[in-house]
RNA sequence: GGCGCUGUGGCCGAGUGGCUAGGCAGAGGUCUGCAAAACCUUGUACAGCGGUUCGAAUCCGCUCAGCGCCUCCA
């Protein structure tokens, strides 16, 4: 019995807005597509967010013995710039601002995009399709949208045609909206407008004279709009039908909800089956964002150099942070937070560098009661992942796991009456937990070095031992006072034994 | 204005009809030369007011406060 079947999923879907019993089109196989993020600026902690739930969404899916095929684009190209740029690509403008060329702007964010992703342990997507890497696909896909009436050219331009389509198909069914009303809501706006209706979306858009990005294409010289590239690549890869459609709760609409009606319109078929939506990262309750000017680069979360930041936190202490919420609710960023975060987590760490040095589990008159409570505590752990990975409720699992580890190291003999292949298993998953799903690094472990040092935290542990047992007091406390000031504590144990771990 | 969400103990944050969330901080204790860590014990919590129910933080209504989307946004 495969994990999957012995933990099924069930996850909030937000089409249908309740949670359901997950079911892969293809059993055993999964199909998931991420929107990524538009390269042409840093990303900032709160994009951070979103790729992290569904890191661990990959991450769980795959640990549970799913063929996971993980989609996450990277838009390079297409989003229109909002105000008094309308028909100006976003890449293209910061190109000029910059004087660069346009694929120079998008290699520069994309290095830094995955340089982050790196630094918080997100792991890379099966496929990172790029929106300029599909033009000819694009093109096609709107060249069928229009053969199925849903599309209209006007000036060089195509626009999606959002009233012809709401006839045949709902839009609007993610987001909630109503779209009678919006487009009599919409229709004045529209006056002098190439658009039939305030609501259609560009498709294709004609690229001026000056525009720094510009395809060939049946409709003239031009560039993809917004909302086409998740649609095109998800079919590409994916299929007309998958799995899991993710993505941060600010994209529902309109572009979730476009993507969606580009699917239809196409092809017939909606995309996903199940729609996940991660929620904002807050400052101070407000939505973390580079129009709030609240955001800060990893670097300056990592050195503490930000007017939000009281001192630097571990990439580590973050992921935990996070990691510490359920993905659908806001979460508030704080100093305070952040510092009790990186507690817990240093908690966790400590009793996971003690797993090594505990003695053999059941080697005492077995008691069922204290092996199957220890038991329950893992399986706890994967139920609640299971329901809607809920991560937060998890890690409390997990934390009661941690504390019997800690027990288990003082007083051995409370080991010995554990079922040792019970004790196994359970080590193996709370490792797979932390490690492989949650995807948390220990950093409190020497690394590179971790031989080195462990040498020489022997040498330095035994000449405190000889101070104390002298009964030399003055030494041996400033042997520790000294390592406590470089970021190593020594640790007093029963029996007169030390140990030592890294801050 | 439309659609939606949130309000949990000192802080963060799960839960969501009856069963201890958890972490951090605080208090007491065990251990210890002292400390730290660890372990044990401990907290008046569910915005307010009504209602449904044997029973509600959890469901319903109203009020208050705040947020998100509706324009680019993870």
């Amino acid at each position: 019995m495969s994990l999957y079947e012995q933990y099924p999923i069930s996850l909030y879907n937000n089409l249908t807005k309740e949670k359901v019993k997950f079911e892969p089109l293809t059993p055993g196989r999964v199909g998931m597509y991420v929107c990524g993020p538009t390269v042409y600026s840093d990303v900032h902690l709160g994009n951070v967010r979103t790729f992290m739930s569904f890191d661990v969404v990959f991450r769980y899916l795959a640990y549970l013995g799913y063929k996971v095929r993980y989609v996450r684009n990277i838009t390079d190209v297409g989003h229109l710039v909002g105000d008094a740029d309308e028909g100006e690509d976003k890449i293209a403008k910061k190109a000029r601002l910059e004087a660069l060329e346009p694929m120079e702007v998008v290699q520069k964010y994309t290095n830094g995009f995955h340089d982050v992703m790196r630094l918080f342990n997100i792991l890379e997507p099966s496929i990172e399709p790029t929106a300029t890497g599909h033009i000819v696909e694009q093109i096609e896909f709107i060249k069928q949208i229009i053969d199925n009436g849903y599309a209209y050219e006007a000036n060089g331009n195509v626009y999606f045609d959002v009233k012809k389509y709401n006839e045949d198909h709902p839009y609007g069914e993610l987001s909630g909206r109503n779209t009678e009303e919006m487009l009599s809501n919409t229709r004045e706006l529209s006056g002098q407008d190439e658009k039939r209706n305030g609501l259609d979306f560009a498709l294709w858009k004609k690229a001026d004279a000056g525009h720094l990005m510009r395809w060939p294409s049946p409709w003239g010289i031009g560039f993809p709009g917004w909302h086409l590239e998740c649609s095109v690549m998800s079919t590409k890869y994916l299929g007309e039908k998958f799995d899991i459609h993710g993505g941060g709760m600010d994209l529902k609409f309109p572009h979730h909800e476009a993507e969606i009606a580009q699917n239809k319109g196409c092809c017939g078929k909606g995309g996903a089956n199940y729609w996940i939506h991660g929620n904002m990262l807050t400052v101070n309750g407000r939505k973390m964002a580079k129009s709030e000017g609240n955001g800060f680069t990893p670097e300056q979360l990592l050195t503490g150099d930000h007017k939000l930041l009281e001192r630097g936190y571990s990439s580590m202490t973050v992921r935990f942070f996070m990691l510490m919420s359920h993905y659908a609710s806001t979460l508030d960023f704080s100093n305070e937070a952040l510092q009790a975060a990186e507690k817990g987590y240093k908690r966790l760490m400590a009793s996971i560098n003690l797993i090594d040095k505990l003695p053999e589990a059941g080697t005492g008159k077995i008691d069922e009661a204290k092996t199957a409570e220890l038991k329950a505590s893992i399986e706890k752990a994967f139920a609640d992942l299971s329901d809607d990975f809920n991560t937060a409720k998890a890690i409390a699992s997990l934390f009661e796991i941690s504390t019997s580890i800690n027990t288990f190291y003082q007083n051995p003999n409370q080991l010995a009456v554990i079922d040792k292949a019970t004790f196994d298993y359970v080590i193996q998953h709370f490792k797979g937990i932390i490690f492989d799903i949650l995807g948390l690094q220990n950093e409190t472990s020497g690394g590179q070095n971790a031989e080195l040092l462990d040498g020489v935290m022997k040498v330095v542990i035994e000449m405190r031992k000889q101070a104390k047992f002298a009964k030399n007091y003055g030494l041996s406390d400033q042997i520790r006072d000294d390592m406590k000031a470089i970021g190593i504590q020594i640790k007093d144990e029963k029996g007169g034994e030390m140990s030592y771990s890294i801050d």
